[in-house]
DNA sequence: TGGTTATATAACCGTCAAGGCATAAAGAGG
DNA sequence: CCTCTTTATGCCTTGACGGTTATATAACCA
């Protein structure tokens, strides 16, 4: 039970997501193939994403496939919404519209 | 020169980040006693979030006052954003879209 | 059965970071 | 100059993590 931005913390594994994203799920061989990381390495990327529900496996005839679970992402994507209002237009802040914490003041029309 | 994701796996030096925002800056005994941690922790903290340009610093007379530079949380924001559309609302969708058409360097007034 | 492919796991190692303690540095005031 | 306050830094230990190598497990095929 990792939190979320130590398991995100490695470079490795947000290429995992990153080549996983756009697919329909890819085996770890072709993970393998496609970072060039040796595939005990890759296996055990996986099992760490998937403990942390960033991933999911299904098993096929040839292999494991692992296709990216996005939503585990919301936790970080939650943890930055309050700042993200700090950089963007006030148009953008219509995404922020959900968030009723944000401790700073809102800006003054 | 560590990379943001790591710099922002440990918890304390997110709890710090939380602190400083909504604050004008804060000392570093006012951090300590909002948090509860050692001086000399929250310092070297400081200096791994300064070092990655999340804060900055300004002398004052009765100490270092600390204050956020939300700005550097874009690159985990540009990471996460072509995950967000999975989960997101189309409203939401809407602000992606803005982002990644509208230049970022000059807000409408 | 034996062999081949795909994946997981175990054991080991080197590195690195976090936290605690003690101390140094810097500035303000008496 | 001395002292108090505030903050930074150095040293040390400990624990966790990433990567590699070797091996185990499982499925499939000849």
């Amino acid at each position: 039970m990792p939190d979320l931005f130590t398991v995100l913390a490695d470079p490795s594994r947000r290429r995992i997501l990153d080549t996983l994203r756009g697919s329909e799920g890819l085996l770890v061989k072709e993970l393998v193939a496609a970072l060039g990381l040796t595939q005990p390495n890759v296996s055990k990327h996986l099992r760490v994403l998937r403990t942390a529900g960033l991933v999911a496996e299904t098993a096929e005839r040839q292999g494991r496939r692992y296709r990216l679970r996005p939503e585990a992402l919301r936790e970080m994507d939650d943890w930055l919404r309050p700042y993200r209002v700090f950089w963007t237009s006030r148009l953008d802040d219509l995404g922020d519209y959900l968030d009723s914490t944000r401790p700073h003041e809102r800006p003054q029309p």
